[in-house]
DNA sequence: CGAGACGTTGAACCTATTCAACACTGGTGG
DNA sequence: CCACCAGTGTTGAATAGGTTCAACGTCTCG
């Protein structure tokens, strides 16, 4: 089991932009309301239609946010860093996980109940502030990605999803910006809403246009100019 | 221009989910930094793009919420009705509507800036806890629109869309549910990510299969079951 | 009543999927 | 240590679902 150590969790927790505004004392408080629990890669941290009862924040690792249909196709909805927040918000009776969280590298998870975060909040207005930015934030995401998934075609869903991953989890590197993070074919597909076949032949065409290079696994992109020009970005 | 009596705006905004916690005093304090604005059918209440320093509510009428591509080509986010709240909800600096509000019948609309709701906010953690719970609800069917347009069939997503409109807007009529609001084949397209044309041949056909009827701006669902089974709900 | 918006239907076309075969890679166990 | 095998990636050809373009019918409102 992969585990934080207590000077990580604070570290954590103090560096969250949530808890950016909570004086010291308030994020000790805080801090005993949070377990922390590790993950294996793959490993799942809740699954659509559970009871929702907990709002987790990744400390260390990566977590894979998705749904799925009966038949199995998924949607990868996000790829969370640590600092970034997951899992229920809504303490409404009854209400459920509308997705599925799944540890995407060994992870260390932190989590609080639904109701304490409640109480976290009501004392805290910059904490409500930043919570309700955060998920407005990603609502407009959705939005847009709704926006691309019925308005644009495979290559330019894909060149949008490479610039916004280089934005989000771009490192520098000999061949370019390597996009930070482990990424199969198949997961590029769930996120543009295109199989894995289609996928792979973009890519192809992307890498003999010296826009990216890409292997197994990882993915760097050399002309930001020319991906912005296919995303539509200019 | 439409407006709204006084009477109205009380019994609105004292029926919103939203204040339902708040003390008839506090209320009338909340009442008192909405204003009130009437538009007429087609009007634009705000554009993408735009500095979003407001948050709107429904008092009366329907409300049309999308986004655009470059190209012109639109998804429609949201049908909004009486009591629901709309715009920006995030006070971050600089921060701008990401979708444009249409009213599509005459409305009444009221709104507070922002920061003054953030003020609201403060004091009232059930205010909060709606709020959340509303929001994260939008994000929630954002995502299932995700899945919808990268998983499933153009029919299966207008069987899902009509079911999930009749559940919010449904009234009894003599033909079956009727949906009540006026809706084009184009909307419902930019509803379903289809075409026009490939949105009356899909509702032709659900015609002739005896599912709906439907006309010029309206639709009634006439079997709920069948509908349910094609939108692979059983 | 007429004009313009809305709706319908047909046929050609095209993008992306599907199905299939094959290549490469990395890790495991013999 | 190497061989094998499962997972991952690539490429091709056939297919299908939906778009596009075009023409025509029909309602509504000014």
């Amino acid at each position: 089991m992969h585990a934080c150590s207590i000077d990580l969790r604070l570290k954590i927790l103090g560096r969250l932009p949530f808890f950016a505004g909570l004086m010291p004392a308030d994020l000790q408080l805080a801090n005993q309301q949070f377990i922390e629990v590790g993950y294996q890669p793959g490993q799942a941290i809740y699954s659509g239609g559970q009871p929702g009862e907990r709002l987790f924040v990744v400390a260390d690792g990566k977590v894979k946010l998705f749904q799925q249909t009966a038949g199995g196709q998924t949607v990868l909805l996000d790829l969370l860093g640590s600092g970034e927040f997951f899992g229920n918000l809504s303490a409404a009776f009854g209400s459920a996980y509308t997705d599925t969280a799944v540890a995407q590298t060994s992870a260390c998870i932190l989590s609080i109940p639904t109701e304490a975060f409640a109480r976290l909040l009501a004392g805290h207005p910059s904490l409500v502030q930043q919570t309700l930015a955060l998920v407005s934030e990603r609502l407009s995401a959705a939005n847009r990605r709704l926006l691309q998934l019925s308005a644009m075609p495979v290559e330019q869903r894909i060149a949008q999803t490479l610039l916004r991953l280089v934005e989000k989890l771009g490192r520098a590197h000999d061949t370019g910006l390597l996009i930070d993070v482990p990424l199969s074919r198949e997961e590029l597909g769930e996120m543009t809403g295109a199989t894995t076949e289609t996928t792979s032949r973009i890519i192809s065409q992307l890498q003999s246009a010296g826009t990216i290079e890409s292997g197994r696994g990882w993915l760097a992109v050399k002309d930001m100019a020319g991906l912005r020009k296919l995303a539509g970005e200019e």
